[in-house]
DNA sequence: CTCATTCTACGAAGGACATCGTAGTTTGAC
DNA sequence: GTCAAACTACGATGTCCTTCGTAGAATGAG
């Protein structure tokens, strides 16, 4: 993992690629809130703080969803200051699986796009 | 409740192709022994029965699974004599979800393989 | 009709999950 | 040091999920 010196030094705990299961990134993305968090952070701004996504919901349920998001394997979380930015693991999960996140991706474009033409 | 007019074949409510949602179907295959059953039907042999899958519960969580599956959308299911046949929606979830289904088969395949060489 | 096979329905128990409120920690600025 | 901002930890609650056992319905064969 080798964090660079991340002022402070908390760091969280993230598995390991190897550790990444199919099955926990699956329902990791079965939520629609978890869903939304992940298509924002694959909209191409980079990095995002987790004050930074407009979810209806407490900042306690906030905090739970990003925690299952990188438990799961799909996000990467650091601090910076008092913010806490996540990204997507991209690079980890084409490497797992190839083309899966980019499918998903589509397929939840394309259902957002089918319900707006309703 | 009131007779069911199941005459001379019983019937099973499926989703229409516009009301399969994404998350549905990903939350029906976060669950290891759904996702094999899954992979069983991708195998090419077509229509299976109920009984002809090897899982490790019983026959009622068995059904359970299967329902889960059919309510999402993923398979559909058929009466024929004493047996329950299934197969795998291909074709609708190719034409709501270009990709997705092949992408999730060979991510399942690939992540299989990589424990196998552990 | 009787019977075995296959699947279902119902109820129940145990656990997991999403949600919240409140209290607390860490950080950076004044 | 004091304070605000961002996030977390903990406990609680209601809901859903997985699992099972038992009892029952539909079908086809004898």
């Amino acid at each position: 993992m080798t964090a660079p010196p991340a002022a402070g030094g908390r760091t969280l705990a993230h598995p390991a690629p190897e550790d990444i299961r199919l099955e926990d990134v699956l329902h990791a993305l079965s939520d629609p809130l978890r869903l939304g968090i992940v298509r924002d952070l694959a909209g191409g701004r980079g990095e995002l703080a987790c004050s930074d996504f407009d979810v209806p919901v407490t900042k306690s349920t906030t905090t739970h969803h990003f925690r299952v998001l990188r438990e799961a394997g799909v996000i990467r979380q650091v601090y910076r200051g008092t913010a806490k930015m996540n990204g997507l693991r991209r690079d980890d999960l084409d490497a797992l699986f190839p083309g899966l996140l980019d499918s998903l991706l589509a397929a939840a474009a394309r259902q957002e796009e089918r319900r707006a033409h309703d």
